[in-house]
DNA sequence: AAACACATGTCTACCTTTTGTCAACATTTT
DNA sequence: AAAATGTTGACAAAAGGTAGACATGTGTTT
């Protein structure tokens, strides 16, 4: 039963982002949604209904008027907010050689948010900012918009010596966790490419990796997150294991070049056939290794989700 | 015969984290639950009745009201939490039927479950595992009498070599995820004393921080978790900075002596008037350096809490 | 450009329902 | 005796509802 009205105006207001008055004055002004009654009064939406609400609430954020987008239908909200995303961007971007990145306010002001919960130290704001970016804009622009912009922001704050190392310690872990608990393990129908997406050895810090397999989960891919730091036999292994149809790799730290490149290229030996996809803040560093041995580089995670899908086109031949 | 009603209202307590009044009223109210009574009124639940009310608590939290969801049955409660909880997201794609009530619910018959899971590299199955876990028998033995034993039990086969290192990858990071969704649930009271968590430098394993936190967390106490790999004066900051009623500390690595020692010398010298703890699977090999600095050894998880009860208890000469 | 109307989110005032907690007192268990 | 448990009634805070005012944009008309 996906259309039972069951649900009080506390799970709405928490599942939409919305507040009280706002979904009350859409049901009142435009008819947005029209919940049932109990003998007490009290509105009981159905799962449906906050669909709903989400939507209208996402198309509101990115510009559309309420009382325009009211009378649409699901499938025309949909849409509707799919034009905007980043990722339609940037596919539209192939056609029209103009990939003018839209100054996103909303995500900037979120990342800003999430940036004073890190400098004062309050996880659970920052956790709250971050599930409320989630509802607002969807999972691919909180992740290309607002945690990645977060990640090299604090990077960045971090070498200038701006933050304090404890801060970006405490950030990292909230992340961490965030991301984790998105990272629904592969719902991906059976026949998706597979991603394989770790850090190779000597590299710990696995943010970069966690986005990179969440980016692809949501292009459709079947992903297999392996943690940080392991080394490239173990990596070969797993992605000839689960006959992956590409690896993803995240490099943070430019020292230890040589052990860094020894794996690389130990990867890229043990796995000929498979495209090897690399990014991260001290990827730049390796360019030239990383085009010397043919893998592909991630210049920013919004572009991403364009390389898997050459990667698959490209399987056909 | 699981259905036996002999738990008293104390252990539904603990286990539900409700309180005795709100127990009562949702009985009385709601009809919630109908426990039997001994001779002399006292009130018996089986271990139904606490998973019920567990459920209860959970969608509570999640925003539904206790009046419209107590006459739901045990099933319908479960796919209301399991729509959106962060937890269960994690096993949504696995889309198997609600495992009928484990049969064994035993913590060695589920580290084993788990372990298995692991082996074959089965990540749902493994948070699933550790959700019915949570639900049997409660918090403070999942962490205790489950999470910890896996982790020994791996880090053990690693050593051996009879865990692959991907395995042991996935399964830390599957822990990890978990682990944090736990963390970041709770929040305590304000007056409750602090505990700052993490890992000294050049300490990557995180999750034996992460369980000090989470027991200290059940104990009652306000925790810090600060992420792995943090060096001494930022532990020592961040422990001044939230007056910290203790510090605790988990070590995995035995080697690199010189910069441990060094390292947990300069917190110790940092923080002379705050208890250090001090565990994981390679701080036996630090007994002597740890009583030296007057550090207290946390031998197993489980004396964790007594150790945290003295601390606070001594306090108050 | 100024004036005006409309659109829209927020806020206040005030009422009802729902729900957790508490006090007071009795009984049982330890 | 002290701690734990039970019952009852009362209470206060939270959650929800309606109605209407208001501030702020935005677009249209004059």
């Amino acid at each position: 039963m996906p259309n039972e009205k069951n649900y009080t105006m506390k799970v709405v207001t928490q599942r939409t982002g919305l507040t009280q008055h706002t979904i009350r004055v859409w049901e009142k002004r435009y008819d947005a949604v029209t919940p049932e009654r109990t003998h007490t009064n009290r509105r009981l939406y159905s799962e449906d209904d906050i669909e709903r609400l989400l939507l209208l609430h996402r198309a509101t954020t990115q510009g559309h008027s309420i009382g325009r987008i009211a009378p649409l239908s699901d499938d025309e909200l949909k849409t509707l907010i799919n034009e905007h995303s980043p990722l339609a961007v940037l596919t539209k971007a192939n056609a029209t050689p103009l990939p003018i990145t839209p100054p996103d306010t909303t995500a900037e002001s979120s990342v800003q948010r999430c940036l004073n919960a890190i400098a004062s130290m309050d996880s659970n704001t920052l956790t709250r900012e971050l599930m409320d970016a989630e509802i607002a804009m969807g999972r691919n622009r909180l992740l290309t918009s607002v945690i990645d912009p977060i990640m090299n922001r604090v990077g960045e704050m971090w070498s200038e010596g701006t933050l304090r190392v404890a801060d970006e310690h405490l950030a990292t872990s909230v992340i961490r966790t965030f991301l984790g608990t998105l990272h629904s393990n592969n719902r991906a129908p059976q026949g998706a490419p597979v991603l394989v997406a770790t850090t190779p050895a000597g590299q710990w810090h696995e943010i970069g990796a966690l986005l990179a397999s969440l980016t692809a989960q949501s292009a459709g891919w079947n992903t297999l997150y392996m943690g940080p730091n392991l080394p490239a036999e173990e990596i070969a292994g797993a992605a000839i294991a689960h006959s992956a149809s590409a690896v993803a790799l995240s490099i943070i730290y430019p020292g230890d070049d040589s052990l860094l490149s020894t794996e690389l290229f130990k990867i890229q030996r043990a796995l000929p056939a498979i495209p090897l996809l690399i990014g991260g803040r001290a990827a730049a560093h390796y360019k030239s290794t990383i085009n010397e041995m043919g893998a592909m580089y991630i210049e920013q995670l919004a572009l991403m989700p364009e390389m898997l899908s050459e990667i698959t086109s490209s399987n056909f031949y």
